[in-house]
DNA sequence: AAAGATCGCAACCGCATTCCC
DNA sequence: GGGGAATGCGGTTGCGATCTT
C-alpha cells in the first residue's frame, strides 16, 4: 500500500522532513517523499516546510504594526499574499492570507470599509453618523484598535505619524508629509504653497471620522495671495476641491498635488 | 452538560508561471 | 521554440477547538 497520505502531518513525519531538508537542503520536492521516507506528495512536503517547519517562521499573534502593514500593502497590492509576505519577515503568505480572511476583513466590514476596495461601503450609513449618534468616548475606547487600523489605511508605510483631528479634538492619526504642517492646537493645518512640491496624502476614508457637516473650504483669498502659507479649517472630503482650488489660483496642479492612498 | 454554531488555520486543489531538456 | 516537469500562488475546504444556547 503506497497510497499517498493526506491530512494533518504527524510529529514523526515532521521529523523525517526536517531531518531530510537539514541534510540535503530544500528543492526537488518531487523526490523528497521517496528519499525522506514519507508517503506524501512533493507538493505537500513543500507546503509543510514553507508554511510550518521552516526554522525562521515567526509564531504567535500579529503585532499592531504587522496588521497595519498588511492593510496598507493590501490596499496597494490586493490579494498578492506572497508579495505581501516579503514585507513581513517570518510570516508566510498562507498565514497572512488566513489572518486577512478571518480577522482583518471582518473588522473592516464591521467599521463599514469594503475590504476589497478599501473605501467606505456605500450600502451602509455614513460612519460619522454612527460615531456621533453614539457615545463617542466609549466607542473610541472600545474600538480604538479598529480606528487605528482604519486610520492606517491612509498612511504610507514609512509615514506613521500621529494626530487625526475632528474639530479641535484629536482622535487618531493625521498624516503630515514634506512641508505640510499640523498646527499645534489642531485647529487647522497649513502648508507652504510657493515652490513647494506639497504632497497631501488624503484618503477618502479619512473624513469618515470627521463630522461630515464640517467639511471645510480652503480660504480662497488667502490662496490667491503670495503668502507662503494658507490655511484651511479642517480636512476636505472631496479631493477634487483641492484641485479646483489650485486651478482657481495662480497655483498650478504641480504645486499642489494630491495623492490618494487607495 | 450537551448539541449546534462559529471560528481559526493547516492543508488541499487547480491553475499559472518558470525551468529545463 | 515546444513541451513536459517542477514550482509557486491564491482560493477553498475540512476539521478540531471554542463559543453559545
Amino acid at each position: 500500500m503506497n497510497e499517498i497520505k493526506k491530512g494533518p502531518w504527524t510529529a514523526e513525519e515532521d521529523q523525517k522532513l526536517i531531518h531530510y531538508i537539514q541534510k540535503h537542503g530544500q528543492g526537488r520536492w518531487r523526490t523528497v517523499p521517496t528519499n525522506a521516507g514519507l508517503r506524501r506528495c512533493g507538493k505537500s512536503c513543500r507546503l509543510r516546510w514553507i508554511n510550518y517547519l521552516r526554522p525562521d517562521i515567526k509564531r504567535g499573534k500579529f503585532s499592531h504594526d504587522e496588521e497595519n502593514l498588511i492593510i496598507q500593502l493590501h490596499s496597494v497590492l490586493g490579494n498578492k499574499w506572497s508579495i505581501i509576505a516579503t514585507y513581513l519577515p517570518g510570516r508566510t503568505d498562507n498565514e497572512i492570507k488566513n489572518y486577512w480572511n478571518t480577522q482583518i476583513k471582518k473588522r473592516l466590514l464591521k467599521i463599514g470599509i469594503d475590504p476589497v476596495t478599501h473605501t467606505r461601503r456605500l450600502d451602509l450609513p455614513p460612519l460619522a453618523s454612527i460615531l456621533f449618534e453614539s457615545d463617542l468616548s466609549s466607542l473610541l475606547a472600545v474600538n480604538s484598535e479598529l480606528l487605528n487600523m482604519a486610520t492606517s489605511l491612509f498612511l504610507s508605510p514609512e509615514q506613521k505619524s500621529p494626530h487625526f483631528i475632528q474639530g479641535n479634538q484629536q482622535i487618531g492619526n493625521l498624516q503630515t508629509q514634506n512641508h505640510l504642517q499640523l498646527s499645534q492646537d489642531c485647529d487647522y493645518f497649513q502648508f507652504p504653497i510657493q515652490g513647494v512640491q506639497a504632497s497631501l496624502i488624503l484618503n477618502p476614508l479619512c473624513p469618515s471620522f470627521i463630522d461630515e457637516s464640517q467639511f471645510m473650504h480652503i480660504d480662497q483669498e488667502q490662496l490667491l495671495t503670495n503668502d507662503s502659507t494658507f490655511t484651511c479649517q479642517s480636512l476636505n472630503i472631496n479631493p477634487n476641491n483641492w484641485t479646483d482650488c489650485s486651478n482657481s489660483s495662480n497655483v498650478n496642479n504641480d504645486e499642489i498635488q494630491m495623492f490618494l492612498n487607495c
